[in-house]
RNA sequence: GGUCCGGUAGUUCAGUUGGUUAGAAUACAUGCCUGUCACGCAUGGGGUCGCGGGUUCGAGUCCCGUCCGGACCGCCA
């Protein structure tokens, strides 16, 4: 027997009993007379106490033991003379009679501790021993919660969980494929799934009706804080059901994930957003609700007064920072500075400083009299002693900078609490997206999605304004999944696959056996799949998600502990049929 | 494909205008210490300043290249 407790569960109800505890050396402290050492497991941290009067060959050799060694060790649970009530085994130790050595270690390269000294290279490199750590383990566990918690209430909704195949076929829409040779069928390759939406369609095509799966998918496209190669999904898909009948599933999926694992109650009802709205208030598809600083569209009184860079451009928006009009010149310079960083890339940023005494005081104050910047304040809502940012040029780039803009001044200005969490359904995203480089429209959810029955005489003449049945939800500007009301008529289809400038051919080649099942029988049918890493990171208050996934890729890709990827050896590429160039 | 930041002791970092023997903290080792829990005190060991090249009397410091890490843009149906 290794253990009878483990080092988390010792109180003072056992004191007076003989335990044995094992684990890892977190830390020794030698009093010469006495050594106390911090014994720690997945649990907890128990205090093991020696004494050099009362057992010297036993203190002897704890005074020896280092670092992470593992050990185990059997004595009386008796009361500390003095506690620790930062702990929750802070009131008793082991008065140890025997340790035994059961392996030794060496010095780990960063402090196995709460705070480590340790950096995140080298973490990353001995994942191993960072994941021996407290806050890493936490959370694991949070996500081990959460999976577990996505389980049972699927199951409660008669959810069946289906496992799909992970060697598939590649299909040039979307994200890049991770590609698998296949040396039985030389010269040709599996694909990794990007996701299982065609078979998940297909199980529904196969009368499953409500099918989750916790499921891995692949991409091979860079990396982000948020993104990774591999990455889990909750992915789901109901047959029978309307896009109110799914957003009501899940919008109860995350409520009960949140109140079984955060103890947080979120709003009864999610608030619902359409595309165009979050755009024209938010310039995002995610926004982040947690704060205001909504865009204000300032064409009305910016243009036409004589500032060529605002008569120029197609629009002038601005966003009102409460009380920093006493943001200094340097700080104003420091923001401007900032949205013209070639990642965000605005020619410049105008300032309206709303005074205490009701004055303006402006960068543009040549272009514009005390009464016309009185007329911005009064549109952007701003008070005395408020600050408008305003930027300007093409909608889509301003949008897009302003957002930028909107949450850096919210992170600055404290507005984005990691405690708060605001759902948001975005919902009537465009069924297409002109893309400049291929010119030629492609789906912008992907290619099975419905269009919404009455934008459907579109199609032909104006796709771009199609809308689809298609909805996000995003929360705290993240966004944490997304689905669709698919197609499941086979004309439909394949009208879709020709406007998204598939030949007849290539269609049939890539996606035969999808429209072939949906000449059997296929019933209205949707889903949606949420993103398990970015979910957990969300409720872990983060918004990084590698830190929530056991052995993550670095920024490159790149597996540092393993070393991965690699070369494959000669012999390997052979019976592979592959040439490197 | 691109932009920015970083790489100095086991670790986290400092290192001024290019100038003496490259420092601090922590970790580690040794000794002392009987109630520590960030134990304390003393002593000590520990450096290819990522790598290669260049400028210079002299380079951790400046220049070029390169590798590695991080953040981001493009990309991510």
């Amino acid at each position: 027997m290794y253990r009878s407790h483990t080092c988390g569960e010792l109180r003072p109800e056992h004191i007076g009993t003989t335990v044995t505890l094992s684990g890892w050396v977190q830390k020794s402290r030698d009093l010469g007379g006495m050594t106390f050492i911090d014994l720690r497991d997945r649990y907890g941290i128990t205090q093991l106490a020696f004494n050099m009067d009362e057992n010297a060959e036993v203190c002897e050799a704890a005074r020896k033991l280092g670092r992470e060694f593992v050990i185990q060790a059997t004595g009386e649970v008796i009361e500390r003379s003095s506690k620790n009530m930062n702990i929750p085994t802070g009131e008793i130790e082991i008065k140890v009679a025997n340790i035994k050595l059961l392996n030794g270690s060496k010095l780990p390269p960063f402090t196995i501790e709460d705070n480590t000294d340790g950096g995140e290279e080298l973490r990353m490199q001995y994942r191993y021993l960072d994941l021996r750590r407290k806050p890493v383990q936490e959370k694991l566990r949070l996500r081990n919660k959460v999976s577990l918690e996505t389980r049972k209430y699927l199951d409660s909704q008669d959810f069946l969980d289906v496992e799909t195949p992970v060697l598939i076929k590649s299909t040039p829409e979307g994200a890049r494929d991770f590609v698998v040779p296949s040396r039985m069928n030389e010269g040709q390759f599996y694909a990794l799934p990007q996701s299982p939406q065609t078979f998940k369609q297909l199980l529904m095509v196969s009368g499953f009706d409500r099918y989750y799966q916790i499921v891995k998918c692949f991409r091979d496209e860079d990396l982000r804080a948020d993104r990774q190669p591999e990455f889990t999904q909750i992915d789901c898909e109901m047959a029978f059901v309307e896009q109110e009948d799914v957003l009501e599933t899940f919008e109860g999926m995350i409520k009960h994930l949140f109140r079984e694992v955060r103890g947080v109650e979120l709003e009864e009802k999610f608030p619902r957003m359409d595309y165009a709205e979050a755009m024209e208030r938010y310039g995002s598809d995610k926004p982040d609700i947690r704060f205001g600083m909504e865009f204000v569209n300032l064409n009305s009184v910016a243009q036409g007064k004589g500032f060529s860079i605002f008569d120029n451009a197609e629009v002038v928006l601005g966003i009102n920072a409460e009380q920093c009009a006493v943001y200094t010149r340097k700080q104003l310079d420091k923001l401007t500075d900032w949205v013209r960083r070639p990642q965000i890339g605005a020619k410049g940023l105008v300032y309206v400083k709303c005074n205490e005494d009701g004055s303006f005081k402006s960068s543009v104050d040549k272009f514009y009299s005390q009464e016309d910047l009185a007329e911005w304040a009064k549109l952007a809502n701003a008070k005395p002693g408020d600050l408008l940012l305003v930027l300007s040029g093409d909608l889509n780039t301003t949008r897009k900078q302003m957002n930028e803009l909107r949450l850096y001044m919210g992170d600055e200005l404290g507005l984005r609490n990691p405690n708060v969490f605001k759902p948001l359904w975005v919902v009537d995203f465009p069924l297409l997206e002109w893309d400049e480089e291929t010119e030629r429209y492609h789906a912008m959810h992907h290619p099975f999605t419905s269009p919404k029955p009455e934008d459907e005489h579109l199609i032909d003449t104006e796709p771009g304004k199609v809308r689809a049945n298609a909805y996000d939800l995003a929360m705290n500007g993240v966004e944490l999944g997304g689905g669709s009301i698919r197609i499941h008529d086979r004309a439909l289809q394949s009208r879709m696959f020709d406007l998204l400038g598939f030949s007849k051919e290539e269609a049939e080649a890539q996606f035969g056996f999808l429209m072939s099942a949906f000449e059997y029988g296929a019933p209205p049918h949707g889903g949606l799949a949420f993103g398990l890493d970015r979910l957990v990171a969300t409720m872990g208050g983060s918004e990084s998600i590698r830190d929530y996934i056991a052995f993550p890729k670095n920024n490159s890709g790149r597996d540092v502990m393993i070393d991965a990827p690699s070369p494959l050896d000669a012999d390997q590429l052979n019976e592979l049929g592959i040439t490197l160039k």
